[in-house]
DNA sequence: CGGTCTCTTGACGGAGTTCAAAGCTAGTGG
DNA sequence: CCACTAGCTTTGAACTCCGTCAAGAGACCG
């Protein structure tokens, strides 16, 4: 599959899509190659791009006040990242986003997005529904962080992404979980 | 100012709208009064409506194993709320939606929403942005509940809704902030 | 290889929860 | 309009989960 018909794929869970409107579409998106450890965008800079991984792997973190990482983000293949509230805003990003492998995206910017709005009103509709899931996911680990203890949240997010546990080091694991990598090590070692 | 007229002006705030199209929307908005403590959704019900709060205060909470509520959304006067995963999937929801006073709002039906979208296709758009909104601040809130200590979570939160302070009781506090009501009582002792 | 980064393990400490009891407040009905 | 009750809030004491700190083992890469 071709990074263009893996856009196209993801694009089609959401809404239906044509021919005629795909070229349209892919005129905008350009490519973006990142290596490992390499960052799409660092903290205090705008993020310019909004960004559909094709293939590889990012993380995006904030980094509190005592310097301490949080990855509030991660992306694999067929999934979307950006900083959106720097994006649509044009305000300076609070995250980093960064590759934890070499990684290859189709990248937007706000005003080619624009664009394909006019051009093809249904991606509107796209990113609305977009937008929406992460929302509503998000919300979801809000929940799990507050009532959960750190062995429930382990486990599950093994058995949703056990993926994960093979590509990410678990120090990045524990940070996304919201707890330090020593708690993942002692979970771990219970069977 | 009307509820109508609220209305509009929350949706002006994200995008441009004319008379004539605030006329094809209104159509398709019901009115909706909840009393204190009654529900506008339940737990194990799908989400029928999406509502727009046009007076009053409404909470959506979700219930843990253990039997303790979280509160994972407020809702003044001039927000929406619902729960938008059951609302899009038809799916029972996990939340329930509750007011904490006499509550009048705005509410629209799934289908109603794709006429809205057909007839007013800029309402998309207000959408679209809507729901990013709705995500970065989730997503700023996940943060500060793993990262910042209980007393600093309290205190930024009294910073930017003071209102709230007046409105809600401490134990709704305390459960929106992802703590418990003796700890909110603890810090608010110290001056 | 040598050095850096990752992971494990142990001991300790503390932030915040749990449990319990009592004071306070506000709403309700007689 | 007052009495009563239920819910809200405070306070104290004990506990515990999980983070912190530290040290060492292993793995990976230049």
């Amino acid at each position: 599959m071709t990074s263009l018909q893996l856009l196209r794929s993801n694009i089609s869970e959401k809404v239906p899509i044509t021919d005629a409107e795909m070229e349209l579409i892919s005129k905008y998106f350009r490519t973006k190659s990142i290596k490992k450890k390499k960052d799409f965008n660092r903290i205090g800079e705008v993020c310019k791009d909004f960004a559909f991984v094709c293939k590889g792997f990012l993380r995006s973190y904030s980094i509190d006040e005592k310097g301490v990482e949080h990855i509030s983000r991660i992306a694999f293949e067929n999934y979307w990242i950006g900083d959106l509230y720097s994006f649509f805003t044009g305000e300076p990003s609070e995250y980093a986003i960064e590759a934890i492998e070499d990684s290859e995206l189709f990248v937007i910017s706000f005003y080619d997005l624009d664009r394909i709005y006019l051009e093809v009103p249904i991606m509107e509709r796209f990113f609305r529904k977009l937008f929406v899931n992460a929302y509503v996911s998000t919300l979801h680990r809000l929940n799990s962080t507050v009532s959960e203890p750190v062995e429930v949240r382990y486990k599950n997010l093994l058995k949703s992404h056990p993926d994960l546990f093979q590509r990410m080091p678990l120090n990045y694991i524990a940070s996304y979980l919201g707890m330090t990598p020593e708690s993942v090590s002692r979970i771990r070692k219970k069977r």
